[in-house]
Parts: structure tokens; C-alpha cells; sequence
DNA sequence: GTGAAAGCGCTAACAA
DNA sequence: TTGTTAGCGCTTTCAC
């Protein structure tokens, strides 16, 4: 009788290409053809034909299998042992869990041309994609539409729907922080050249937008957005005769201290310094990083929800503007006051350090 | 004539179940019964069936993608956030990119029950599995052969292969490092009771193994692995009026540190404190943590090569005596003096700690 | 238990 | 461009 595959799969009733074929007025062969050879059929034909298969929810027995028997969502992240990242990471994989998806994993180690291979790797694999950070060319994400979504963390494009967390308020709180403390001069230990959040982060350095009158604020350029990055920043910043300083991240942030302990000075004492991210290590150091908290975990869990449901309900702040065309969930961030930022001293630090 | 999927695939001829058939002497009818209701047909004509299907490489069309067509490799940490794990998923990572393999992550969430599930899940998925600080029981491990391999990280079992790192002499070692600074009484702050590893450093702990004479060694008890642990066994070890303190890993030192700054106990003036792991953190905390380091990307390289290739070359040391009856390779572990060990005070700290 | 034959779903060759 | 027809690989029915 009947076929293993054919007759019925899952105790349902299968729907033949016959079928298809009869709801839609044509033969076998040309619903066959419709599907497999699009281009051998007239546009009406394959209109119907398609219509059809769609009414029936007809499958290709030989296809690959359907999205959702064995969902799995890939995530790329720039670099695993970043805790951020590693944050990011453990909250994704958890709701995924939760949804009972499988988590693929590739870590580019910060390298934009290693990127693209991982992704297109991927994308034969699962059923979304999660691309955290990406430093690729917008051109290059353009190119991700079609076949599996998706979607970006900490990245805005025009092409592709993305949860970011609200940069530019993040470092407008921290200033406030700073400038209530009565320092006047802030220095910005500014990350990649590439990175969508360090662009955006120094946005929020501009006056017309943080809109404190009496502030100067002084990028000292762009560092690693590691530990060393911020070691190297250090001398700069003491240069610089600021007496607080902005990190792009907190791992610069803790570079800074350890320099600027090596170097003598004081923090919060002479120097106070904020970090960007609030890993789990800021409340460990000393003193304790005072840091833009960013909610990691929702950060994750927003991104599996809205790859999977794109009208998932996800507790973000109103994106201010039609900045974009693609919809993109801005996440609200906290500043987390702790020890190493304090008043600001009349002198600048760098009269003090000890060679 | 023919049809899509069947007369080639990826430009070789295929075996049809007919080849299979003629070959064992038998219709294609038996054949197909062989294969798909084996019990439905005698016991020699399936032997048959089977050996001549082997013998031709038949695969059914519409069978499994077969493992070796979209290589995969399964990954379980406890804990992702814990940066001894997300240094080793970074290796197994990259280790794999190499390999043209995918990687699934899971993360347990330090939870043994919560491990069996996603294990499970990947068995389906994967061609492999790496199974890091697994903390069920052995009787569960045992469960796992069969399938797709699973190779153990960090723990030892009669069931299944592992790459382990060389606990017993990383405590020796250490030891060893404090004992010649003069400390006679060296506390433990030990890791969680399910722990292999830390079974293991126990008995690196034990005079009849490390062999020094005037060494006086005291457990502080049981701490979960994290910086929180370290912070609550530190009141334990200043109570203990040991002179250095071991920690079951760096986590736990740091919280040890952070929790002797803030008793007024000065590291390494009064109490020395040695970590085991050599995360990356280790060099940027102060002062600066003396650790056991393991190899983290070596473990992570190791554990990929020994799943694709059981014969592969690894750098390991000789395992001493047949322990088990499962291969398993040892990777050497080496001190790294750094400023939280130095030599010890002739008064224990307790007597100078501010309440 | 086994083989011959009929049946399934699908695609490719062929003629119109 | 379309339907008819033939053919593929596999499974199952049916008789023995």
C-alpha cells in the first residue's frame, strides 16, 4: 500500500503533490515544476500552484527538515572570554533552553574578517541568528537578509531589526554623576574605530545632547576594548589633566585602576573612574567600579524572544525618532554608583603622580 | 528516467537497495524489510542484508543526514560566566573552527540535575560531546556510551575517555612554593562536595603525597566556586591561624582577597594566597594572584583532537598507573608566582585583624 | 520467512 | 509552457 513517508507523518494525513496539483488545476508534473523549477512554469501557473501548496501546508518529503523540528538559533559573539559577552551569552542560552532550542555558538575573536565565515557557516544550520557586536560593514549585514533572521545586539542597522541598550544615556548619566561630584573635565577612553557602541557612546559626549553647560569632556582615542586597552590608556589620561575619566567598557575600566595604581594615583582620590557594562567582576575589584549598568540578561532574553516572535513584549524605552527604518528595541540603562568615583580635588592628579 | 536523489549524489553513483539485495541474494523486498523491521525477517538473511549494505556503503534516501554530513560537537559547562569555562569553550571554539566543526553550547547553571537534559538533547544533534566538570554521578556517566562520543574535561571516570589536568601536583606545587617562604600552616578553601577537581586537590593536600615534613595542611570546609564562596570561607581561614591559604580556584581567591582587604588583613604581609586556574583575571587584580595555571587552551584543543582523533597526539604527561580502565590524558599544571604570596610573618593574622 | 507484483510519491523525457 | 507517460527507489500486500 501506501509509502513509510507518504501516506501519513505524525499520525496526520500528508497532503500529496497530486493534491496540490488537483486544488490548483494542473497536472503533477507542472505543480512539480512549479515548486522545484520556478522558472520553467508561467508566473500564473506557479501563482496557483504555490497557493495551493500553501492552503495544504504540502511539504517536499526529500527537503530539508522543516525550521521548527529541530530549532536551533546561533549566536556570535566577538570574544567568549569577554564577560560581557560572556553574560550575553548565558542569558541567551538560557532562554533558549527555556524554548527548547538548541544554542550554536562561534566566537570571531574580534576580528571583522572573520565574521562573515561563521555566519555563513551557520546560517545552513539554524533557524535565527543572534550577531552580537558585529564590527563588519553595513554593506556586509545587508547581505544577511533572506534565509534564516537575523538579528543584532549592540548594533543598529537600516537592514536588519536589532535590541540595543541606550548608549548615549548611559554616558549622559555617568557625566551627570561625574559633574554633581564637581568635576568639570571628564576624559573618554574610547573603544574600536568600528564599534557601533563606542560611535554612539561618544555622541553622548556632545554638549548639545548631555546638555551640561560647564563640562569638558576629551576623547583620548581608541583603545582595545580589553584590559591592556586600558592600561594603555592610562598615561594619556593623566596627561590629559582631566580628573575623571569614562571608560569605554569595563575591562578598560579595569586597566585604568591597575595603571593607575602602578602610577600612584589615588582613585576616587585624585582620579575617578566609571566604567561602562557593570560585568560581574566590577563589584569585585578595588575600589568597586562605579559603572553604566547594562541588564545583560534581559539584553539576552530580548534577543530570543524577539528572534522568535518579532511582536515579542520586551520592556525597552520608546527609540526616540525614526532614526531607522527596521524596528529596534532600545533598552534603558542604570548608573551604578560604587566606590571608585568620588569629589573632585582642586588639584589635578597629574601634579601628583609619582614618576 | 531517473530520479533527483537517486541515481547520484554529489556526483558518485549510489548503491540502490537492489545493489544491496542482489548482493546478499535476496529480493529487494527482504532487503528493505531487513533494514527497516529487522524482526520481521530470519536472523541470517538480516546478517546478510546488513553485511552486504555495510560492505556497500548503502545509505537510505530518506534516512538521518549521516553524522559525518554537517559535523557538529556538543559543549556543557557549568557555567559560562565563570571565566575558567569561557576560556575553555574560546579553545574548544577555535579548535573546532579549524575542523570545519559547529559548536552547541549548554550551559548547566552549576546544577547536576539540570545537566542530564541538554545532554540528552545533544545527543541527537551532535556527533560528539565535551562534557566539562560534570558533577553527576558516575552511574549517570555510564549512561552516556553509546551514541555519539562523549569525552570528559576536568573529571576522571571508568565510563568514558577524558582529558584531566594534574591536580595533585598543582597542590604539590604549591605547597611547595609556600612552604619555602616559611608558611608551616596552609589553609584550603575547598570547592563544592560534588567536584572531581576538587576531590583531587584534597588529595594533593595529603602528607603522604606532597611529602613535606613540617607542613601543617587545614580544609576550611566546602564553598560554592565563585567569588561569593571565596568571600565566605575568608572569616573561616583568618579564624584557622593558617599563614597562606590555597583556593580551590581563582574565583574563590579573589573573593578570599576582597574580603581580606576589607578585614584590615594585608596580602601578602600577613597572610599569603595562592588561586588555582590562572584565569585571565589572575594578572589584573591586586595584588596580583599567585595561581596554579592550567592550560586552559591546551584543555580545549586537547578535548576537540582526542573526540575526532582517540589516537591523537597530545602533550600530556605519563598517567601514573592504571587508575582507570578508560584512556585519559593528563595535562601538566605549573605555578605562577605573583604578589599575593610572600614569606611568612612570625605572628598569624587573626591577632592583627581589625574587627 | 520469502519473492513477485503492485503501489506510493516524485521527477524527467517526450510530444504537442 | 503544458500534460502524458515512463521511470526511479522503496515499501507493502499477497500468495506460497
Amino acid at each position: 500500500m501506501g509509502r513509510e513517508n507518504a501516506p501519513s507523518r505524525n499520525g496526520l494525513t500528508m497532503v500529496n503533490l497530486r493534491d496540490v496539483a488537483r486544488l490548483a488545476g494542473v497536472s503533477a508534473a507542472t505543480a512539480s515544476r512549479a515548486l522545484a523549477q520556478p522558472q520553467m512554469v508561467s508566473a500564473t501557473r506557479r501563482a496557483d500552484v504555490e497557493r495551493a501548496a500553501a492552503a495544504l501546508g504540502y511539504r517536499h518529503p526529500n527537503a530539508a527538515p522543516e525550521p521548527g523540528s529541530w530549532r536551533s538559533l546561533g549566536l556570535v559573539v566577538p570574544d567568549m572570554e569577554n564577560p560581557f559577552f560572556a553574560s550575553i551569552a548565558k542569558a541567551v542560552q538560557r532562554r533558549a533552553r527555556a524554548a527548547g532550542l538548541a544554542v550554536l555558538v562561534a566566537d570571531t575573536e574580534d576580528d571583522a574578517l572573520l565574521e562573515a565565515e561563521p555566519i555563513a557557516q551557520m546560517r545552513a544550520l539554524v533557524d535565527g541568528i543572534i550577531l552580537c557586536s558585529p564590527r563588519m560593514p553595513d554593506a556586509a549585514l545587508a547581505e544577511l537578509v533572506g534565509g534564516p533572521e537575523v538579528l543584532l545586539v549592540n548594533r543598529r542597522s537600516d537592514h536588519l531589526r536589532s535590541v540595543v541598550i541606550d548608549n548615549r544615556d548611559g554616558v549622559r548619566q555617568a557625566l551627570a554623576h561625574l559633574h554633581a561630584l564637581g568635576h568639570r573635565h571628564v576624559a573618554y577612553a574610547g573603544g574600536p574605530r568600528a564599534s557601533w557602541s563606542d560611535s554612539e557612546r561618544r555622541g553622548g559626549l556632545e554638549p548639545d545632547y548631555h546638555g551640561i553647560g560647564d563640562l569638558r569632556t576629551t576623547p583620548l582615542g581608541h583603545f582595545p576594548p580589553t584590559f591592556s586597552g586600558g592600561v594603555a590608556a592610562a598615561d594619556l589620561l593623566i596627561a590629559s589633566g582631566a580628573t575623571a575619566v569614562l571608560a569605554h567598557n569595563d575591562l578598560v575600566a579595569f586597566g585604568l585602576l591597575e595603571r593607575l595604581r602602578a602610577r600612584g594615583v589615588d582613585v576616587p582620590g585624585e582620579l575617578s573612574v566609571v566604567g561602562f557594562d557593570d560585568v560581574p567582576a566590577a563589584s569585585f575589584v578595588n575600589p568597586a567600579l562605579t559603572t553604566v549598568a547594562v541588564p545583560l540578561d534581559r539584553l539576552g532574553r530580548a534577543a530570543v524572544d524577539l528572534l522568535l516572535d518579532p511582536d515579542a513584549l520586551v520592556e525597552s524605552v520608546e527609540p526616540q525618532g525614526a532614526e531607522t527604518t527596521t524596528p529596534s528595541r532600545l533598552l534603558p540603562v542604570s548608573l551604578v554608583v560604587r566606590g571608585s568615583s568620588g569629589p573632585a580635588r582642586a588639584v589635578a592628579p597629574s601634579a601628583t603622580a609619582r614618576a
